[in-house]
DNA sequence: TTGAAAGCGCTAACAT
DNA sequence: ATGTTAGCGCTTTCAA
């Protein structure tokens, strides 16, 4: 209906190759021959099928990206991230959910990605379970991921360990003694090994200041209904209750800032609190937290595959990204007893 | 590199044309050919590659989707479900954010959108502006929009007239005067006539009740902090202060509710709540609300494109979806003065 | 029931 | 500097 290359050809007075070579730069075309394809082009309205291109060139101009959830936050950042970076270089996003342990995975791994649609995949935390790895090599295309180790792919994540014992340390330095950590469970596959890191910068700080039995640990899933919950929990018993807790992510801790005012627990002056991310709605809860910026990983995720596309071959291993410790009010010194 | 279907065809001692076909299910195959050829098929780990197909038969087994923003959660939600639902038919979801406003908006409608690489399009609460409508319809390919009217486009939506009426009346039956509403302000053009809508209706219900004069509106953004900023304003005036507040979005209402409790204003003692969504976490703020699935908005929509695809012509107009009032803690009767 | 051949829209040699 | 030709991987007439 909008016209093929032909009908630009014709309309110009040219050959389609001219007007291939007219529109898409590659090519010499005198400045004459150029100035009049493209005149035909845009009273056509023609635009050029990246596919029936993709046929012959191998490139489809489309970045495939699999996701464990769209709806959360950290991971709505991301994809917002790359699909502006994507969309800047001309290129499509097409976006798989991969929820750890669901059926579907299969299907994504076999058919979608296998349908020979894209120039390259970025994996956003997922964990590959069985041959996933290397169906994933078997592609045959560049490969990027965000959050964790990927055996042979270019990799950028945060300092899980270090941020953690960031964290913790700061309450340490308030002069916390109790101090807890709410985290993702250890079985849940869903981050690669980030909850346990996280788990181990807790404890390597809390270590480091002596503090090793006060080591308190409550599993849940990172978002705020189960930091809610998590948080409950570990509030209920008033005798019994730290003074602080270290969130594995904002939105942990924002469920646990609701939990303990719910709980009449005064924050900060009963219980400091302190998250990673970054998160927008952190300043509201006053949020002291590690930020990390998931918007800028994925920006920096589409730069990467779009150099891998280019032929720049990154080398595999993970590249720790800059994190930075933001003071809000939602930790403060331990009230003397 | 996964081979091609002619390699599936020489495996199976075929042609190319057999070999299409029993892998298709189109035209006729023996039963044993059918059997050889989808076994030589696996053994080489032959996918059909789309792009080609689409060259020849015009479809492209992808979607396109057009949404303001991924990272809010109502939007999140929408495209969960209509990746979940494409995905089960073996379809591509391409997505674009939109932002109203945004400079790259003519990019997406000229360039990403004509290149002819989608068998639909689903726009969820897009507002065309300019000529963006016709270009929409120049594609010539099957439209679904989400969330307000799309002149000759099937669209599904709630009744956002009735169900702010509905929010509305809920409060005054429980004997509130002083009812304000915190909305999407008029000019923002994100989202159709949804935010003039829930202000008629809202407006409407105090007419009824014969409080048209205590109407008290205050617009703003969409979201938690949104929600948290209204309120603030809202709230700060003791002496003249609503004891309800109808907020246009779950995510308003929970950040009314965290402006409210910081303020020292217990909810819903002293306020009461209500707001539209279903969202994740009302459940943790005991927001009383109007559900409306978002979820399965997108689930919906997708069907739909996916029908129009088949070719079964949906007719334009809006199709109204049910919502329900699920009360939860937010909202109470007013205390006597 | 199957095969041969044409062609979808485009780009990339290779000529000219 | 431009045109001719071949062919990417697939489906679809049309013959057999």
């Amino acid at each position: 209906m909008a016209g093929a290359i032909a009908d630009v050809a014709a309309l110009a007075g040219v050959s389609k190759a001219t007007a291939s070579r007219a529109l898409s730069g590659k090519g010499y075309v005198s400045p004459e021959t150029r100035q009049r394809v493209v005149q035909a082009a845009s009273t056509i309205g023609y635009v050029a099928s990246p596919n029936a291109a993709s046929l012959v060139t191998g490139h489809t101009k489309n970045v495939g990206v699999v996701i464990p959830y769209i709806g959360r936050w950290f991971f709505g950042q991301i994809l917002e991230g790359i699909e502006q970076q994507l969309l800047a270089r001309g290129y499509d996003m097409t976006l798989y959910t991969l929820e750890p342990f669901s059926p579907a995975r299969d299907r994504v791994f076999d058919f979608f990605l296998a349908r020979k649609r894209f120039d390259g995949v970025i994996a956003v935390n997922i964990q590959p379970a069985g041959d996933e790895l290397e169906r994933l090599h078997r592609l045959g295309i560049p490969l990027v991921g965000i959050g964790g180790p990927l055996e042979g792919i270019p990799t950028i994540a945060i300092d899980d360990e270090r941020v953690a014992a960031l964290a913790t340390e700061h309450l340490i330095r308030l002069g916390h003694q109790r101090i807890a950590h709410i985290g993702g469970s250890l079985a849940e596959q869903l981050d690669f090994s980030v909850h346990g890191e996280r788990l181990a910068g807790y404890r390597a700080a809390l270590a480091d200041a002596g503090l090793a039995e006060a080591d308190q640990f409550v599993p849940t899933q990172l978002s705020v209904p189960g930091g809610y919950e998590a948080a409950v929990q570990l509030l209920s018993d008033p005798a019994n209750r730290p003074t602080a807790i270290f969130a594995a992510s904002d939105e942990v801790a924002i469920g646990t800032i609701i939990a303990a005012r719910r709980m009449g627990i005064a924050v900060p002056t009963d219980l400091s609190v302190i998250g990673i991310d970054g998160h927008d709605y952190a300043e509201l809860f006053s949020l002291t937290t590690v930020e990390q910026h998931p918007r800028e990983q994925g920006v920096i995720a589409a730069d990467m595959i779009l150099a891998g596309i280019d032929g720049e071959t990154a080398e595999p291993g993970v590249r720790d990204l800059p994190t930075r410790l933001v003071m809000r009010s939602s930790t403060g010194r331990p009230t003397p007893a």
